[in-house]
DNA sequence: AAATAAAATGTCATAAAGACACTATTAAGA
DNA sequence: TCTTAATAGTGTCTTTATGACATTTTATTT
């Protein structure tokens, strides 16, 4: 049956599957980009990303989860739709559509793997504009970064930068650089109680002052959200 | 070069536009949907869309008007992406993909063109466990209900389910029945002044007690978010 | 004129975040 | 060992938008 069916197959868009991986190091915003091997673009940066293998694929998520594994070599802690681009202009081949994708992961898992790499690399928010992307790529990533914004103000989502080990310190750090804005590290720890996510771990971690209490994730937790926003 | 360019054509997936257009009526949230008179699921209750036609559209938000105005003779006043839902299972026909839109609009300015039409109403969504309905619609109303419910929290996005001309009265109303619980009148009312997105008619309506000031929107306006949800 | 009803306003309570002082604990250096 | 610096962590008052609800206003109905 799958295979006769035809109709509009001719006419229907290309369709592709791309993803925004944020990470936070070295206390920066930083992006997944692959250069690009193939036409149209060849030799610029853009997402990771690619076509739907349907004979893989149970649906788009995977597709974006396996391009993902292909370049970083790991699933991100988290992953999320962001929004689906169309249009005529956007891919000299044809109508085109994109399923984007936004998803965070802990540098630390990835950046190891990346460094025998050439073509797939971290790169700084802030120094995208000087940099060639292919695509519409460039207003996707600020798309999908004032979606991690708005998010870390109401909700805990900026965990899934970390490791599965971190402090209040680092999880304030991770969230200021997202939201660009310093929050107080007193109402941090009254959403940490509140949200009832996290648990202790028997271990202190030095900071250059007094030891840190090392916190992590409970086991299959929801993300916590919140009914006011940080302010300022 | 649009049309010797094919690769994986063959295995492109089905690719549709559906959209979820809410309305109030009678103090009910209600749904458009229309009988299908194709196959599959020939004579259940679907939501309205179809496949994207390159030729007239621009992008897929074009879809999703042309295709409601198809059936509804108008333009929503409020239409935004929910998601994707993509998988083999969804249609029978093969590995499908369909971008799903929310809109909302005041049913006034629909509802005399539906009279003369039996296969396109707006369906209760209480009404809706016990009506046939095609592929996994029904679960993408649920999930559209739950975004336009969680906006209406923390953001005017609501009035748009109204005409044009309203009073605070019909707007509380249309955001309890979106949210499902009652608001104060009063907490209203200082959103509606801190939005300044209204402006004063000269004009009152009768209401069964004093006679209620008329709204409406300026010109151009934002959609107003607050940095809390209504809470209870 | 009185009763009723909804609109519109006034004002105090509540709750979560902001501000910020204060204490605790560690490393480094004199 | 004592002091200093630095960050972790706590206590508590302030701020602000919303909740609660009484009061006033203005219309209709009887």
């Amino acid at each position: 049956m799958k295979s006769t069916y035809d109709i509009n197959q001719f006419n229907n868009p290309l369709f592709t599957v791309d993803s925004v991986l944020f990470t936070i190091k070295d206390d920066r915003l930083m992006v997944l980009m692959v250069k690009r091997a193939n036409e149209p673009f060849l030799g610029r940066w853009g997402l990771p990303g690619g076509f739907v293998d349907s004979n893989i694929d149970d649906n788009t998520d995977m597709t974006a989860l396996r391009k993902l594994k292909e370049k970083t070599n790991i699933t991100p802690a988290y992953l999320e739709q962001l929004q689906v681009n169309s249009g005529h202009n956007r891919d000299p081949r044809a109508f085109s559509v994109t399923v984007i994708y936004y998803a965070l992961t802990a540098h630390q898992l990835v950046s190891s793997y990346l460094e025998t790499i050439e073509d797939v690399q971290w790169i700084d928010l802030h120094q995208l504009n000087s940099l060639p992307v292919a695509f519409d790529h460039k207003d996707i990533i600020a798309a999908a970064r004032k979606r991690l914004q708005q998010k870390a103000l109401y909700s805990m989502t900026p965990v899934y930068c970390l490791d599965e080990l971190f402090t209040i310190g680092q999880l304030k750090s991770v969230i200021e650089i997202i939201i660009g804005k310093t929050i107080q590290r007193k109402s941090l720890i009254r959403r940490i109680e509140a949200s009832n996510m996290f648990e202790t771990v028997d271990k202190k971690i030095k900071s250059g002052g007094r030891l840190a209490q090392v916190y992590k994730l409970k086991d299959n937790v929801e993300i916590a959200h919140f009914e006011r926003n940080f302010s300022n």
